[in-house]
DNA sequence: CATGAATGAGCTTTCATTCAT
DNA sequence: CATGAATGAAAGCTCATTCAT
């Protein structure tokens, strides 16, 4: 899910501090919407009232058109995710230690940000193009979680920490475990974060290292 | 993914051959245009026109409303990749033999039926019934999956092919990463089915065997 | 204004006799509100109103987008008008006795429906595809205007009745004399119709045919 | 399409220089708009941004209301058309020289302002007041161009150089002429401006003076 | 002289659905 | 089993305009 947008930046977008104020509002406001009610019935009137505004007509002030819309809060939303992420794990200097770094950081940041993890499933599963392709569609989310997570793994390997696997799709199982575990945090009966962050690094360091099980598992 | 919609069956709902031959035809083109525009874009128009019919009229005539449809998809879908591994499975004894047969199942059903899968994917992720709630949400998808997933492991803990682990989340993540395997057929470079059902199955069985890694990690 | 659509035909569209009389209904209402408030301001809302019917949908039911409806007037008031012009002009052995059939049974059949004058007006002047171009623009208008007209002053000239002159400019502006006289019916003073028939096919004779002062004046 | 507007002046409103710049920048733009896209999707916004302005917001600022804006059009180009006619007619005595000069300066100009003679027509035939009735109609457009047109045949037919016809028809009639040369002079295959004026000066001159042919003709 | 923020009204279009045969 | 006609609701979007500085 994390996607590149929002990473970098040349010049910001001049805005003024009233407009970037209601756009946070709005954005905020439009990520419980699509959380609760789903993309298609994300409608500006629903993100109106719940944003407290008195008219759609602010909406498509601020943002143009519905797209846009969804554009800012994909933005918002990854680049608070990167953020949190890239800070945990600048320390690590270890392959391993950065999977693990990495793992937690992400457990953490979706256990307290469930909202916004849901709203921007939501918007890369169904804001489409024109022409009725995904605009954030499956190969391009692909691509970003694999951007992220395979470099570390091909290190890992490379140093001689991690045993031989495919490391494109090692990094899309990771990244698929993370968030299925998000279900084993909201669905009763519950596994508390802690627990799944054990859980999870012991999966990872099992499915990765080099050991006499894997070794001979693999020949 | 998995559903138990369809599993079972009482008396079979009476229904003529030439209404089944419509409704399979309907369903069909239903799945295409789920997988290819998604459920908001699968409007009546477009099943219509997708399936070479005159009236959206005759797809309400058949299914009444469109969540019916919907319903009608996903058991068909759910209920054929169900049958796809019920068959390959029932020959295994052990639990091992259980969880690598259902892994290669489910990953040669998925590369079989990709559409569907999506369809599947779209329905789940989408339909709601007018208070808003997912009629098939995450809930109910990981109780699915967890339902059938979740008694092997614990057979095999129970029997001690397998370690320690949170089975719910184990079966969680294991269902995660078949279907993050799609991409990586799906989305070039590609892997090929078998190296897939390779990949995974060793990744499956280092998650899960009692080993003295694992041990030494678990204390 | 004059436009080929809807003169010939292969296979009659076929559409239900109920279908037929309400299409006619919200024709004819599209036409007057045309004429009244010209295209920007024909808007659904107001040609239900005016046609009398319950609900706008009706109208994008039986047209699809209004783009097609505008066709259907379009196609309406100019295969009418072609009719009653082709039906007189018939029997006119002479160029001559062509044009000036022409000029008066045009003249008349304007006179008799200004509105429908007025709508295929604003239709061909503001009907734009996405692109921004017109979709009956100038050249489109002048060339089916041309289309008609010229083909009789060649034969004039070719058969010596006629001066020579530019006969595509020669059935512009006879066209435009006729459009023109639109006016001088309506706006008062009025003239009759029948003394504009008269001064028009005066006129016409004069700029046409051959005679002492038209050959001094062109050497 | 000659209006009598911004023919005359009485005190000119005190405006400042840069606000002139600001209004000439923005009625240029707006012509070009009007020529290109049309009354309707004369938009504030396209008109910005073919003008190279930031905001919408200064164009309501210079003009106030649309409808301002396009009377300013409006009487922007009308004075500029009959400045340059009126230059050109200045020096002839007779009422034949009189036509034939007007003739060829209203041809030269429209030749040379496409755009604003497609302008003014946007704006004659579009703009409306609240009520519905066009602000510059066909009374209007047709009384402004009968009186500066008919004067001068009333007078062609007083000093005996002119037949008897209907002057208000005739000046319909010639004006409508003109304007129907545009098309000849810009769609293909085009005559060229010098063929156009001898065409039209012959053809008036055939429809309107005295002669063996006209007379004999209207008995 | 110029700009930013906000707004209400109105538009066309699409949707699933129901009432008739 | 199938179809035609009709419909209410709601959506996103664009428009000119006004209230503030």
């Amino acid at each position: 899910m994390q996607l590149t947008i929002g990473g970098a930046g040349g010049a910001p977008p001049r805005r003024s501090l009233a407009s970037d104020a209601r756009r946070g509002q709005i954005i905020t406001a439009a990520i419980e919407v699509l959380a609760e009610h789903g993309y298609a019935q994300s409608t500006f009137a629903r993100i109106k009232r719940k944003a407290g505004i008195s008219s759609t007509r602010l909406i498509s002030y601020h943002f143009g058109t519905k797209d846009e819309l969804m554009d800012a809060v994909l933005a918002d939303a990854a680049g608070s995710m990167q953020a949190a992420i890239a800070e945990r794990t600048r320390s690590e200097k270890t392959a391993a230690g950065m999977l693990d770094a990495r793992i937690e950081a992400e457990l953490e940041w979706i256990a307290g940000h469930l909202s916004a993890v849901r709203a921007m499933y939501e918007v890369c599963m169904n804001a489409r193009s024109e022409d009725g392709t995904l605009r954030f569609g499956v190969e391009a989310t692909a691509q970003a979680n694999v951007g992220q997570l395979e470099p570390i793994l091909r290190a890992g390997q490379r140093s001689g920490e991690f045993r031989a696997f495919d490391t494109v799709l090692m990094a899309l199982t990771l990244k698929a475990a993370v968030d299925a575990a998000i279900a084993r945090m909201t669905c009763p009966p519950r596994l508390s974060l802690a627990e799944c962050v054990r859980e999870l690094t012991t999966l990872a360091r099992l499915a990765t290292r080099r050991g006499p099980d894997a070794d001979r598992d693999r020949r």
